[in-house]
DNA sequence: AATAAAATACCACTAAAGTAGTATTGAATA
DNA sequence: TATTCAATACTACTTTAGTGGTATTTTATT
């Protein structure tokens, strides 16, 4: 079963080469070229593509928000970044919201075939240059602040008890203590650590973002 | 002035096909082939090269520790990684170390060269493969898949808002549904995944440690 | 055309979480 | 020694989360 392709491209030029591009190459089931996100979102449902070729500057929506919605909705599908962009920023943007290939549109063709089976195969083609800002970015990222230091050793474990779902009772309980005690340490951690839910205080601890 | 190259491979045979290669491309200035790590650290000093093709898995020192002291000795030698292996642990030490490229043994000659000018000239090559394992490691946020998979679109897409700490009546808003559509959504997602809060739900899925 | 699944929505209820204020005790420390 | 901090604990209250039952509409599938 070919793979299905569809392309988000503003630019009518560039998206008809691209898709006469895809259908030249054999391998592909093309599912249509779009103009906007907005046009993509409303088709996507009924196409369900493999692969979608994406254009990040876009009249509307921007394409990298179209990203981060549709991937939610659909994992399966590979979203191919293809753009003129390759600045820090956005390539950064893109892949957090879910894209996992990035190209340029300055590519040859034969180089975007290949790319588009390569995120349907689980890789994600990129070009040396953006791979290398890929690298920047994520090894630079430091864990910002230790926010587990700002916080008690008792604090720490009830904490810990909390990343695990524990309700207050429990956590009192395994630790010997009254619930009310429980729930003063809570309040404090969430003080300092300035949030206001259970899920929010694991977030900012633990990094799930 | 031709790119200054260093080999670090243990095996003989290997390292004199690369050398070879190194040398018959006729763009580089071959520096010197090396079977240990301790050895290139020796030499490394006079030789002051631009590209270092460095294997993993040596005897003695590995790979990773001698490219962690010597890229903070000299910033601009490019350390481009040639191994056998793509496991995400060992890609993810490589480049934290300093490593700006990593590539395989497998790979063939011509991309090889093409990999130690691209190195040389700022970027990072790697393969598609490998490109993706360096963005999910830093995306993360990978749900596990078995249990996504139970979920419908537009319960994946709650459970996602739930994730990040929002209230039943924030996600209605967000999503332009009734708080009561909402309860339901999560409710049937508890039941899928036999939880009975947000809490042990998002342990499921996005995997607590 | 009939059926199943997904998405929407409501009511009524209980349990748990979070907010606010206050207080006592022991240990460390300025 | 006076003070701060950590840990303990209480009352009283509001808000949010979770449970159970039910029902309508749309979209896919047989």
């Amino acid at each position: 079963m070919a793979i299905g392709v569809c392309i988000v491209e503003d630019d009518r030029e560039i998206r008809e080469l691209l898709s006469d591009l895809v259908l030249a190459s054999g391998q592909f089931d093309f599912l249509g070229g779009f103009e906007t996100a907005e046009d993509l979102m409303r088709a996507f449902r009924k196409l369900q593509p493999d692969v979608v070729l994406m254009d990040l500057q876009l009249p509307g929506r921007s394409g990298i928000e179209c990203i981060r919605e549709l991937k939610l909705k659909r994992p399966e599908t590979q979203f191919l970044v293809c753009t003129v962009f390759e600045d820090n920023e956005r390539v950064y943007e893109a892949l957090l919201a879910g894209a996992t290939g990035y190209m340029l549109k300055s590519s040859d063709g034969n180089s975007l075939i290949e790319a588009i089976s390569s995120v349907h195969r689980g890789e994600s083609p990129m070009t040396g240059v953006i791979a290398r800002k890929v690298i920047e970015n994520f090894t630079k990222r430091k864990p910002s602040v230790d926010y587990a230091e700002k916080l008690t050793e008792r604090e720490r474990e009830i904490v810990e008890y909390l990343s695990r779902g524990f309700r207050y009772k429990e956590i009192a309980s395994q630790l010997g203590l009254s619930t009310e005690t429980v729930r003063t340490h809570i309040r404090n951690v969430y003080e300092k650590l300035q949030v206001g839910t259970r899920t929010e205080a694991i977030n900012k601890i633990y990094g799930n973002k």
